[in-house]
DNA sequence: ATGGCGTACACCGTACGA
């Protein structure tokens, strides 16, 4: 099974771009970020001419999450809309979970945060407490679970183009990496540095200053899995391509292959 | 030190992203 993490900024305006990346690489899952779009307007048709079965979880011009899943081998079952814990619903639409084929798939868009003296911030810690809260209290840590997305995290100084510059900065500081680390603890491994131990794999450029041109990224997005399923993966890669030329998103794509 | 670019909404600017 290969699983994909994009943040598509845009599902509406990145919309041929997805269906071409689907019809050359053939996921079994894509969890998508980003999508801006209300659940009426997502475009559930044209990905389904694709073979792509959609949920949604959407909102007006900001944030939104969705997973496709080829529809011809795969079934969801018990999906959740948000945080769904009983609590007050986040109105951010950022967390979407669904099983397939007895692998747990949450695809989760980070907040951004801003900067660390920001009320943003606040936000992103709070939302980071209320996940994991979400994980411990009703997600199998014991199963095979991939907790995928765009974190707005850079694990370490191997995932930022300028770690001095970064340090301590929004995406690169010490309470996000705390938080990330409770992950860890929970029992998620980061899937692509089971296999690849290099400096300088980034999954985002800025729009701006001939960032991906120059080499200049952050690795943000992640696929985390748990033990029984990290035993299973086979590789993690991002696709690059993805980011190159004109009318892309600011991410590229995250593929994470498992043999299950 | 700043702003660069891109997207959405809706108004021709503002909010937000990372």
């Amino acid at each position: 099974m290969r699983i994909v993490t994009w943040n598509v900024n845009s599902v509406r305006r990145r919309q041929e771009k997805v269906t071409e990346w689907l019809a050359r690489h053939e996921p079994d899952v894509l969890c998508m970020q980003e999508t801006k779009v209300v659940d009426d307007d997502f475009p559930a048709a044209a990905f389904d001419a694709a073979g792509y079965g959609s949920l949604f979880h959407g909102q007006n011009s900001y944030n939104g999450v969705a997973i496709l899943y080829r529809k011809d081998a795969l079934t969801p079952e018990d999906v959740r809309r948000g945080f769904d814990d009983g609590a007050e619903e986040d109105p951010q639409a950022r967390i979407l979970r669904a099983t397939f084929a007895g692998v747990r798939v949450v695809n989760v868009y980070v907040p951004n945060g801003q900067a660390l003296d920001s009320d943003k911030f606040v936000y992103k810690m709070a939302w980071l407490d209320r996940l994991l809260r979400v994980c411990e209290t009703s997600e199998d840590a014991a199963g095979e679970l991939a907790l995928v997305g765009d974190f707005n995290i850079a694990p370490d100084d191997r995932d930022v183009h300028d770690p001095d510059a970064w340090r301590g900065k929004i995406h690169f500081s010490e309470p996000e990496h705390a938080q990330l680390a409770r992950y860890m603890d929970w029992g998620l491994t980061d899937c692509l540095r089971l296999h690849h131990e290099e400096a300088g794999i980034y999954s985002w450029w800025d729009y701006r200053r001939l960032a991906f041109q120059k080499r200049m990224g952050l690795r943000i997005d992640l696929v985390l899995a748990t033990a029984s399923l990290a035993a299973a993966c086979t590789d993690c890669v991002v696709d690059k391509d993805a980011r190159r030329g004109k009318g892309t998103s600011d991410h590229a794509p995250v593929v994470a292959t498992f043999d299950v």
